[in-house]
DNA sequence: ATGAAAGCGCTAACAG
DNA sequence: CTGTTAGCGCTTTCAT
């Protein structure tokens, strides 16, 4: 493979020259340019972009960097990556993906000086991750999909909680509910100190009761089993709710069961949504449920691009700042006005 | 960030001895070994990997190179990622994510003459894969996921498409069945290229066939409408199916749906299988469906490997070789005897 | 506008 | 066993 010397050479020129002819880096008499390029293109010459990164300390390479999917990644999770993925693409820079292992804190520091790397891209953010300290002492620009609990002065790219939790009541009051449970995930060690489950509560609470709706939760589910045994020891607690909304999908199969166990239907009965969940995972309940799908792509997408952003222009460009996006409400068969029956029809 | 000069001077040695020292690549005094290693502990060295790169011409680097997910990837796609990129960690390596542009050749060509990668790993590979010429004319080290139409000669890691036949067949014949169906993927212009969607027909058609079924296809869906469709056109043609294997999720939603209209249940009327869908996603499905969960994860693990292996000794090592992965039969509650009435019971 | 020379941080001969 | 000497392929001063 040839190198910029033998470009150099078959046109006639200076390694520096054709170097600057290439990169516009300096002024270079257009005949010459021409000379140069035809010479690259003859010789199919492409840049070592380890020799160009060893001088010019930068690589064109971002490194994605998500835990071990221990509990396996939803189609959710994986998006970031193919998001970011693809807006690093579009911007003339490269993935890497970068798992978690056995020391998450000590692998990253490693890999951040390695020279490898322009920047990082962090998932699966928690409330107070301990990477942003190390990045920060580090030196190294990063970016995070999702956020922490206070962050000011960092470039992250979340979900808009607070207009999901406004869309979510507004769906429901809307169609006549007045009130609405929210079955989250449960709040182990590592739920409580993850930004979404923490802050989705909390928003659709404030909305719910904004909205004027009697709101319960506190019913917190992951697997269909725990599902099925919410949706009763809710309904048995609070049996004028008319509407719950499910964040795991997998607690929303047990929900519908438990609907069918009690000779109820969806949504004639109960309105079920889901929550966070791809449209196309929603359309395959039966009925299909409406949700409320995360922009997982773009969050993927802006995080790269904020990322590459700060990346390029270190004195102008816009100061570090956070971006919400919505969630898109997809409607399915799942949502109806309330039964007035408070006479026990419905059972 | 200190350098390997910085090491060496604190070490009082030479550059080279502190590389020898830090990576074995020749005798080293056990004294020495320790102070260089104190050393570089002391200043929390970290070896430039361009640098590295740049001499030895091995980075460490693998790139998975994959089309733009026109359609959106699905869970399983993803795993190849998530497996591969995991596997790579393990050995060493990293995973470089490579999506597709407007020109998918030029730009392999382009990245796989930068210097960067060690070896590619190909996701999504066509029965004629102009990805494969490429990389030989290139002599770049590659490695598939899934594999050509004559993958003599190559690295791959794939689905065992032979076995996944007989298990659906030895499956429903265990229940007693005598004539399935298979509703495949619609053979477009890409599909028609692409290795699992023609293999795996022929080789259901082969196993059902060996086993005694009637069998019966060629009403291929994507879509939960064309799923429906598919159904009763089948059913239309041949009254005597009694379990119908669906390879697309999405189509799987239009069988139950037309199962339902016409007033039949599963499994009791027909036994559905879903196949090649993850597990977590046939459990959505009421009633569960019973799939063939493809090794993803393992595929992807395969294949980085595989490329790994072949990186590690040029001369020694097993000599190129396909390596075909069962899939998991996951039982649900969609699969039953058949109901012997052949007098319209069912309807 | 162009060329010559230096050097990024490291590994790999080659002497000693 | 260790130090010295060359580069890897490129960008970047600094002259010209």
């Amino acid at each position: 493979m040839g190198s910029l010397r033998d470009v150099a050479r078959r046109a006639n020129v200076a390694v520096s020259t054709a170097s600057a002819a290439l990169n516009g880096t300096r002024p270079v008499a257009a005949e010459t340019r021409r000379r140069v390029e035809a010479a690259a293109a003859e010789l199919g010459y492409r840049p070592n972009v380890l020799a160009r990164g060893l001088v010019s300390k930068r690589t064109r390479i971002l490194a994605l960097h998500y835990p071990a999917p221990a509990s396996g990644f939803g189609l959710t999770e994986m998006q970031f990556a193919t998001g970011a993925a693809a807006a690093a693409s579009e911007l003339g820079y490269h993935l890497l993906l970068s798992p978690e292992n056995e020391d998450p804190l000590a692998e990253l520091r490693y890999l951040t000086g390695t020279g490898l790397l322009d920047g990082v891209l962090l998932m699966e953010v928690g409330l107070d991750d301990e990477r942003v300290p190390l990045l920060t002492a580090e030196n190294v620009p990063f970016a995070l999909i999702g956020r922490t609990r206070r962050p000011d002065g960092l470039w992250f790219a979340d979900i808009d909680f607070g207009r999901l939790g406004a869309d979510v009541a507004g769906h429901l009051t809307g169609l006549g509910h007045r009130a609405m449970a929210f079955i989250n995930h449960t709040r182990d060690a590592y739920a409580g100190e993850y930004g979404p489950v923490v802050r989705i509560g909390e928003e659709i609470a404030a909305s719910a009761k904004e909205a004027g709706m009697t709101y319960a939760d506190g019913f917190d589910a992951d697997t269909a089993e725990q599902g099925r045994a919410a949706l009763d020891a809710l309904l048995a607690a609070h049996p004028e709710v008319t509407a719950v909304a499910v964040l795991s999908d997998q607690a929303a199969v047990g929900v519908l069961a438990a609907v069918e166990a009690r000779g109820w239907r969806v949504p004639r009965d109960l309105t079920v949504l889901l929550v966070l969940t791809s449209a196309q995972v929603a359309a395959m309940f039966r009925p299909r449920l409406t949700t409320l799908e995360p922009p997982s792509l773009e969050l993927g997408r802006r995080g790269a691009q904020m990322l590459i952003e700060q990346l390029a222009d270190d004195a102008a460009g816009p100061p570090p700042g956070g971006e919400l996006v919505p969630c898109r409400l997809v409607p399915g068969d799942s949502s109806a006005p309330p039964r007035h029956d408070h006479e026990g029809v419905r059972t």
